[in-house]
DNA sequence: GTCATCATGTAAGCCGTTACATGATTGC
DNA sequence: GCAATCATGTAACGGCTTACATGATGAC
């Protein structure tokens, strides 16, 4: 799942460790300050597994050969103009970029049925949904549609209790609620998906995102 | 956190692990289905610690030594009547009972500081909020709420940027969404509190939450 | 020069999972 | 007798955390 984030983000741009930290934090808003004992394993991970290399800021590097320079990020290309030609110091930012690999397998991870009950899995996953087929995105949404039906079952079963005390009672009860709204959300971005898939219609929406497939 | 499940469902009575599953999926309503992985080994750490007694259910106890039979639980008692005197089967119910450590070590995990954004553990705490003092309950509230409201800065401040395509945004607003909702629960409780810590009014309010001191 | 912040990493451990192995009870 | 369910356990592993160790950079 971290690793789905990291790639997630690094599709966007090359960024180091401790930036993709921060972005988790508060530009996905998810995933609250993931620890540097999880992200730094995450990233040796993959890039050992080929789906990201890790450049290090400030040298000749395999991925910046030549003319390739232009293409790094704008935040790398401002680090370079500060310290111009120093030469390979003993420890300094590493900034990632994805491959080709890794790509392929953030499509995977992207699609994949989640496990369980992972909320956060799956709110990272609507993140991303952008970079996903339009079928594809509307069976993840189902798929967790189903799940929070039975979770909603679960609950109301537990509701139908009259032995519970006034706290046991409202965590109940506010339980419940979380999981209607959950699942009126899904329903809401399906109802969206749908609309989109039908753009067929003369001027059905004057407001605003018309047949906008996928913007931005 | 599971310990604490555990302590509090034998506090009403005394449950084999099966049963523990079972009212932690649905009388609960939190943790659906906890694994027997997790379950057992919590369950012989908590008795090899003293916090709970197992019994073998059909056979001369520890626990059921002479006249004490009586005061096994309903269940427990209706399976001896349906197996009378069938000595040491095998494997059998093994049926767990809290002691005075227990109780003790209940309390004490009940009033802990939950670390970072523990939603589960808080809700746990919460069900089983009828064994805290009116104090406890109060700051255990309080301590959620602002690290609720943390929270509550971080997806604004996620929510502010204009750069979100149409899934990120959605995820984002509606992760803000719940935020404020947990918010809105917790003043709910916590006004509760304030009005039950003082009984003494002659029918002071009839519509509600009159002069509500803590909202935001 | 030193302090805060940025930045990278390692080690130990917690808390839970799945998969597997086994035995007892009940209904047909 | 056999299948479904109830019931207890073990082994291996996964993902994330905290605590620790280290180094670079910039502000003052």
């Amino acid at each position: 799942m971290l690793d789905l984030a990291i790639l997630g983000l690094l599709q966007e741009g090359d960024l180091h460790g401790y930036e993709i930290r921060r972005r988790l934090r508060d530009s996905l808003g998810l995933m609250a300050n993931i620890s540097f004992g999880s992200l730094y394993p995450a990233l040796a991970r993959l890039e050992s597994a080929g789906a990201v290399r890790g450049i290090e800021a400030g040298t000749a590097s395999p991925l910046a050969t030549g003319a390739a320079m232009g293409s790094l990020s704008g935040e790398l290309a401002a680090l370079r103009s500060k310290r111009t030609a120093i030469a390979r110091p003993k420890k300094s930012k590493k900034v990632y970029r994805i491959t080709d690999a890794g790509r392929a397998l953030f499509t995977e991870l992207l699609a994949a049925p989640a496990t369980s009950d992972d909320a956060r899995g799956f709110s990272l996953r609507v993140s991303f949904a952008k970079y996903l087929t339009p079928e594809l995105r509307v069976s993840l949404l189902q798929r967790r549609r189903t799940q929070l039906q039975d979770r909603l079952s679960e609950v109301c079963t537990a509701a139908q209790r009259n032995d519970l005390d006034i706290y046991a009672r409202s965590v109940v009860d506010h339980t419940t609620q979380g999981v209607r709204q959950d699942i009126a959300w899904l329903d809401a971005l399906l109802d969206a998906e749908r609309e989109r898939s039908r753009p067929d219609l003369t001027h059905p929406n004057p407001g605003g995102q018309t047949m906008a497939p996928v913007n931005d």
